[in-house]
DNA sequence: GCTTGGCACTCGGCTGCTGCGAGTGCCAAG
DNA sequence: CTTGGCACTCGCAGCAGCCGAGTGCCAAGC
């Protein structure tokens, strides 16, 4: 009873801090959000919940703002996920049908995110690995150069150049082709390379260098997860939350053109199967200590394709950015798996 | 000879307000670059600079700060191009040389231009029109869908999909794939349209309205010069000209996401044949009416294969960022020409 | 006729002061 | 446990005053 009281005080105050971004006293919560008490009760209520290190006043006789603690309890616990009305929904799909290959998905998705939410929106381009070959393509290039694309059944065209030690003609290209269409295609990346090492034991002698190589491109390929792409749209609403960002907005800048560093923020997230939201120091960042991560992965359940989210300022309306991201992470996620 | 003092006074209070970001005034102009003249006939000189509207004062009483104007003129017939010191090039070499394919040289050129001049950095990946057809594949998804795949010389690898009318085998695909070759490959892509639209009539009458299809879907995929993609870093780089940015930042960035925009200041520089300088309002677009664009095209001389270039504020060291950018340009250049 | 030193003037920015008000913590009474 | 009262804190806005960099103008000098 007591303990519910100050639950609702915290969502109060979240609720509250995140409209203003001004820090929020007692008098105007009581106010406000008909608590049913008093000020005087509010005010020990904060003090106790500051006591337990929930909220904290950024200086002695100013209202009270939400630490990275508070707002996790807030999501953890306090706050529903805002269903997207109707109209929303239907704005994202017919926004995404329009695309028309994988680029134009990644972009429209990553541009949807960012309008909608406006915060910066991060889409991890679907991952190979997380796919399954459609087609190999092996093409002459020169006598001693290769051209190999990979292509999956996302839509996604991975290129590769074979140096050969050997001289190969064009009758070579097509039975290495064979081959590897054979051996490959319909196979999940993941489970690849089992059979890329038995490849070059089917092949005729001469070719075993040649096959050997190429079998090793195609790990490389695969399982690097360094090269993976990501785009990023929306870095201007960062100014939105103008003041206490200034002078970290630079380092924030920096550290979101940092490939690794988005990856590993995104991609942490896809395989859970539902929205996660790393708050603060949660994200591990130093330079994003004042962000809050919010990412799902998208996909076919338990194969995520790839991830995507979004970053802002802590103070941000949590319910509402899961609601985004869950839903366009689902339209995504459709419309890559009919394709 | 009066006038020629008069631009050394010119060019003395952009080098010194480059560095400085402080309005210059006469004393200090007078001291530090030893013009041989009293702080009063600078200020007689300045008096008149201003009069032609070269230089500025943000408030009486205040020192000068050049225009738009001065700027140009500065640009135009004060400024050598800095030499990059062979260190410095070497660096460059060695950083763009790693590349493995067209991807990692795009990324790698613009974070290195970004990180060299310290301002936002832009790359236009190369475009079709300017390379020629390498090999085209063509690839059956189901009895319906075909994916063609365009590999030009410049490694860049362009995909598609092709919904056709009638079923199609496995047989029929190996004849486009080779009709197709044999009629564009070596092409100029700019060359093509003629070509392509001849296609139709050498195939056999059931498979024209497919091949009408393909090489429309051809035609549209190089002609369309819209879905140009770009690479972007640096924008981290848009704080460290803090204060007099700090409102616009929002729509400075806001801007640079819009591809059309960027394709339009990037694009316009390619075809010049040297490094092109945008000041202030001379970008044509307003949100960037406080910064300047110092762009060029990159690829073999009259064929340019795309453009690069960096945003950054009218206060920058122009010479020297000129010679970075040239610098970067030919290496790409001459990178991508010998692939 | 250009250059130069002198001089009065302007004005933005810094410093220090004051008053206001929002918000707190504590306490005693209900 | 809740509530009203009360003293206290402290950030902030507004104002005045000073300082100094920089200017424009003018009369004397080369």
């Amino acid at each position: 009873m007591l303990e519910d009281r100050r639950l609702e005080v915290l969502r109060a105050i979240v609720e509250d801090f995140v409209l203003s971004n001004e820090p929020v006293g007692s008098k105007a919560l009581a106010e406000r959000h008909n608590l049913g008490v008093s000020p005087a009760t509010v005010r020990n209520d904060m003090s106790a919940l500051e006591e337990e290190g929930y909220i904290t006043q950024p200086h002695t006789s100013a209202g009270r703002i939400p630490t990275d603690k508070g707002y996790r309890l807030f999501v953890d616990r306090l706050s529903g996920v805002k269903p997207l009305s109707r109209a929303e929904r239907r704005a994202i799909q017919s926004f995404l049908e329009g695309a028309v290959d994988l680029d134009d998905v990644v972009n429209r998705s990553v541009r949807l995110l960012a309008q909608l939410t406006r915060q910066v929106a991060v889409v991890q381009y679907p991952t190979m690995s997380a796919s399954s070959v459609r087609h190999i393509e092996v093409v002459l290039l020169s006598p001693r150069r290769l051209l190999m694309v990979i292509i999956t059944d996302t839509g996604r065209v991975e290129q590769r150049i074979i140096e050969s030690l050997a001289p190969v003609d064009e009758e070579t290209v097509g039975e290495l082709r064979a081959t590897l269409n054979c051996a490959l295609t319909g196979q999940r990346l993941a489970d690849a390379p089992g059979t890329v090492a038995a490849l070059p034991a089917q092949i005729r002698p001469e070719l075993r260098p040649c096959v050997a190589t190429m079998a090793g491109a195609v790990l490389e390929t695969m399982v690097e997860p360094q090269e993976e792409r990501i785009a990023m749209a929306g870095t201007a609403n960062l100014t939105r939350a103008t003041v206490d960002f200034a002078d970290s907005l630079r380092l924030i800048l920096e550290a979101l053109e940092e490939q690794v560093v988005l990856m590993k923020l995104i991609g942490s997230a896809r395989e859970t199967g539902t929205v996660t939201v790393r708050i603060g120091r949660e994200t591990d960042v130093d330079a994003l200590r004042s962000t809050a991560v919010v990412a799902t992965g998208y996909g076919r359940g338990p194969f995520a394709l790839g991830g995507m989210g979004v970053v802002g300022p802590m103070r941000m309306d949590y319910p509402w950015t899961m609601a985004a991201v869950r839903a366009v992470a689902k339209y995504v996620g459709e419309l890559l798996g009919a394709d």
